[in-house]
DNA sequence: GATTCTGTGTCAGAATATTGACATGAGTCA
DNA sequence: TGACTCATGTCAATATTCTGACACAGAATC
């Protein structure tokens, strides 16, 4: 089952990989801009754990977009050290462009499930994680037993 | 959806490295030595394709494990190129070991789910990963209409 | 008010994986 | 036989990521 969901994802990523190279856009990078997109003003770490990378990685993720000019992050802090970034106008538009790309890639990953097996699908990997998460979901016993 | 798969995969990469970190290996490492232990004789780019790396890295993991006396390797093929790699009795019994610590995570995974819901989980992620190994599958008229 | 704790950003080094390239062996076909 | 194609193993260089560490800002605690 473990080998099931790591060839998935496996699968996935290469499938948005070779999507977004036509963008010249790392997965990593794109994620960053969805996540900005979905909601803007999130600092370095709070990208890093939305993206599964660590805050050195979205840290260099960060600055190539930002050289790039597709995000703006303020120079000072408002408040603590968190920098929060902000899409520009031409990083909104190339994550719509991206975005079109990875929906399809989505589309043709779901395309032989029906909507009730995808909605199963998708609780059952909420699930997964759920589980992972909590060491002590059943209870405090010891997980062994 | 995209991103919860790629939540689950994490979650499930990081809760496995933590575990095998106590034995000194790393999740390619024991994909590795299990891919060896349901089959035996398997050639170094037969091993990268099934632990989703390339033959570079499989190969670096390989001369590890080597190294280590976890699996021994024929120094002139038999035929062709390929050397196929087998287990020595150390590399199974570390494999045993891993084993253990790897299904425990997988079951704490499983946990929350019945049976016929990882049933389910299987056969959705199965239909995912044929969905995007075959472009062609919906026909050859064109897969974005 | 001083101390501790948590969260954050960043630097440096190492480990890891990837892309690109090349040589070798086997099978195919003219 | 010879040319071609394909898969494999390996080398080199690059890119990406992670681990470890440190300094700073705010909240919590005493």
């Amino acid at each position: 089952m473990g080998y099931l969901l790591k060839q998935a994802a496996s699968a996935l990523r290469g499938a948005m990989d070779a999507e977004l190279r036509a963008l010249e856009l790392s997965v990593p990078q794109y994620s960053c801009l969805e996540l900005l997109h979905q909601r803007e003003e999130l600092s370095n770490a709070e990208l890093a754990r939305g993206a599964f990378v660590t805050r050195q990685s979205m840290n260099l993720v960060l600055r190539g977009l930002e050289k790039r000019g597709l995000l703006t992050r303020p120079t000072t802090a408002a408040t603590g050290r968190a920098r929060p970034a902000e899409l520009t106008e031409a990083g909104r538009e190339l994550h719509h462009q991206a975005s079109v790309l990875v929906r399809a890639v989505e589309q043709q990953m779901l395309s032989a499930l029906t909507a009730a097996q995808e909605d199963s699908l998708r609780s059952g990997l909420h699930e997964c994680i759920t589980g992972l998460a909590d060491p002590d979901a059943n209870g405090p016993g010891g997980p062994s037993l």
